[in-house]
DNA sequence: GCCGTTTTCGGCCCGACTGTTTTCAGTCG
């Protein structure tokens, strides 16, 4: 087995815990686990080998024993014992909003209810409003729910929800009396899929419930599924769940750091709060550490959290380099925010300097009408112009993409003698390049000699999705091998390629890539925004360069450069990580180094 | 199930909202 199939088999157990209602620091210890084994650098059957499991921060004797199981004979008993004892819709259900594994278990205890179908039915039926605990309002919103799940199954493309995103946080700036509007959560952690758009407000208490209402009232918003004083929960247009949080200015910071995550990080810094400073941190601010047994917080209605917010005064932070400063550590961006090493960089000044859209001075990977691109090769250059950038290479597809108009040997020579010419009238620099198929033997589909007549070669696969994993990789890993290869485009096109069954073992690839020394696309196009963000920092490790390119089809799709960057800098690049940070004449030089 | 300048037990981050309660449990982030 390797990593991600134990990572998803460690989550899988923490669901069926949490339905069995075991200890919860139990559930947690094993989702904890998931992340860690996914997360992994070293290979795990060498971990094994040599014992260092329990080496890991949070993996003990019982979770080295287990991953060993399943390294060594492919399988887990305890695992397989757990599912059998539980049906497996039961895990089904838990993807339906508001419906947890509490209540999981009492639809299958009292109603024989495991699956969603069931439950489903269930409803409609009225059974489960009469159970316990349970209501019409609860029924109504399970049914709902469950059309939700079926209508909206998966997350949602950063693309599409930045777009949305940017007029609600536009409309929250207009509001009267917001004084700071921000986005939070994945959204500002810049990961590739977003599961909802998070929103935070600084205003007046006063304020709060008109901006709340204006906020639920907001064009675009198609379904509301909470509304508090301070909080509300809605549905965007294309079933992207946004929710919004209203606070004090003074708690902005504090807030902005909590909402913007990752959890893991928020533990982080909790746990970091009360070790080094015994200080309480939440939403609202710092706090005395309770005492051990803490007066309930609830009895005294509002009192309670009223004094909470007295104390979180005692340490200001207007912002969250000022809440970062408080525990000790140099800021950390939103994107590296996953507890993933980050806390201890910033403990000891080690936090590199992140790339910046300003820093990009290029793009390779660009399209034009020779082949499936709707602008010419000299519109383009001019939009790149326009947007500051010194230089494009121009990548139109090869002679196997015949429905892309792929280009034959003799109309890339001619393109060649266009791009020459358009060089020699303008002070903007296009270089020549290709986008060559690799083809299902890992061969090109240009002989040498022709491959010799380009600036650059981006290697790419076009055809054969659904080889097995590892001839798809050992395909990539030949062509990467290739000489006169320059980079790989869209190594794991996920979006795109993911519902082809395209699957490539990228730690290989990345292995070839430092091996050949070759550069590695980080592709930015909307359907193919690339590469897992623990891929990044591990090419970065290997001294494996990026190139974030637009893979441009037309002027708009420059626009997704600054995604791109968001991307690299989750992966911690910098800009000597990336190619098309180099100004003009490095890049001349690298190109006919290569 | 993990962890330990309070180490082999007793902790483990914290609060809002909802719907069902009449004092709270469940869920979510």
């Amino acid at each position: 087995m390797d990593k991600k199939e134990i990572a998803e088999i460690f989550n899988e157990i923490g669901q069926l815990l949490e339905l069995k209602g075991e200890n919860p620091f139990r559930i947690r210890a094993y989702y904890n686990a998931a992340r860690i084994v996914e997360s992994l650098q070293e290979d795990l059957q060498y971990l094994v080998d040599e014992q260092r499991l329990t080496d890991i921060k949070g993996i003990g004797n019982d979770l080295a024993a287990k991953i060993t199981e399943m390294v060594t004979t492919n399988r887990l008993e305890f695992y397989e014992q757990l599912k059998a004892s539980l049906p497996k819709g039961l895990l089904d259900m838990l993807r339906i909003p508001g419906f947890g594994p509490k209540r999981a278990k009492i639809v299958f205890d009292k109603l024989k209810v495991d699956s969603i179908g069931k439950l489903e039915a269930a409803c409609r039926a009225g059974k489960v409003a009469a159970l316990d605990g349970f209501g019409e309002k609860s029924q109504q919103k399970i049914i709902e729910g469950i059309e939700l799940v079926r209508k909206f199954a998966a997350r949602h493309h950063i693309h599409k929800v930045r777009a949305a995103a940017e007029g609600v946080l536009e409309a929250l700036r207009a509001l009267e009396g917001v004084s700071r509007a921000s986005v939070a959560g994945s959204l500002r952690r810049c990961r590739e899929t977003i599961g909802d758009a998070d929103f935070l407000v600084s205003a007046k208490p006063k304020d709060a419930p008109g901006i709340i209402a204006a906020f639920v009232a907001t064009p675009g918003v198609i379904s509301v599924s909470a509304q508090g004083e301070t909080k509300a929960s809605v549905v965007l247009k294309g079933g992207i769940q946004a929710d919004l949080r209203v606070v004090n200015d003074d708690q902005f910071a504090f807030a902005l750091n909590y909402f913007t995550g990752s959890k893991e990080h928020n533990i982080a810094m909790r746990a970091r709060a009360l070790r080094l400073k015994n200080l309480s941190l939440n939403e609202y601010g710092f706090s005395p550490a309770a005492e051990k047994e803490k007066p309930s917080l609830r009895d005294a209605e509002g009192r309670g959290r009223q004094s909470a917010k007295e104390l979180g005064s005692s340490i200001k932070c207007k912002t969250e380099q000022d809440l970062y400063a408080a525990l000790d550590l140099d800021y950390i961006e939103p994107e590296l925010r996953e507890d993933m090493g980050e806390i201890e960089a910033a403990e000891k000044g080690l936090l590199p300097k992140l790339i910046e859209k300003e820093n990009l001075r290029g793009a390779f990977h660009v399209h034009s009408t020779w082949s499936d691109g709707i602008e010419t090769i000299e519109a383009m250059a001019q939009a790149a112009l326009d947007l500051g950038l010194e230089y494009i290479g121009i990548a139109d597809h090869s002679k196997g993409q015949r429905q892309a108009n792929g280009l034959d040997e003799k109309r890339l020579r001619q393109q060649a003698e266009e791009i020459r010419r358009l060089n020699s009238k303008q002070d903007f620099r296009i270089f020549f390049g290709s986008e060559v198929d690799i083809l299902p033997d890992g061969s090109l589909d240009f002989d040498d000699d022709t491959l010799a007549v380009c600036d650059f070669i981006i290697a790419a696969v076009h055809t054969s999705f659904n080889l097995p994993a590892e001839q798809q990789t050992a395909r990539i890993c030949k062509a990467l091998a290739h000489p006169q290869v320059t980079m790989l485009a869209h190594p794991t096109g996920r979006l795109l390629l993911e519902r082809e069954g395209y699957a490539v073992n990228m730690s290989d690839v990345i292995e070839a890539a430092a091996r050949y020394g070759k550069i590695i696309e980080l592709n930015a196009h909307p359907y193919r925004l690339d590469m897992d963000w623990r891929l990044w920092k591990r090419a970065k490790e290997l001294g494996v360069k990026c190139a974030i390119n637009p893979d441009a089809h037309n002027i708009d799709d420059y626009q997704s450069l600054a995604l791109g960057v968001g991307i690299a800098r989750k992966g911690w690049l910098t800009k000597a990580d990336v190619v098309n940070c180099l100004p003009l004449k490095q890049v001349e030089k690298m190109l006919l180094r290569s």
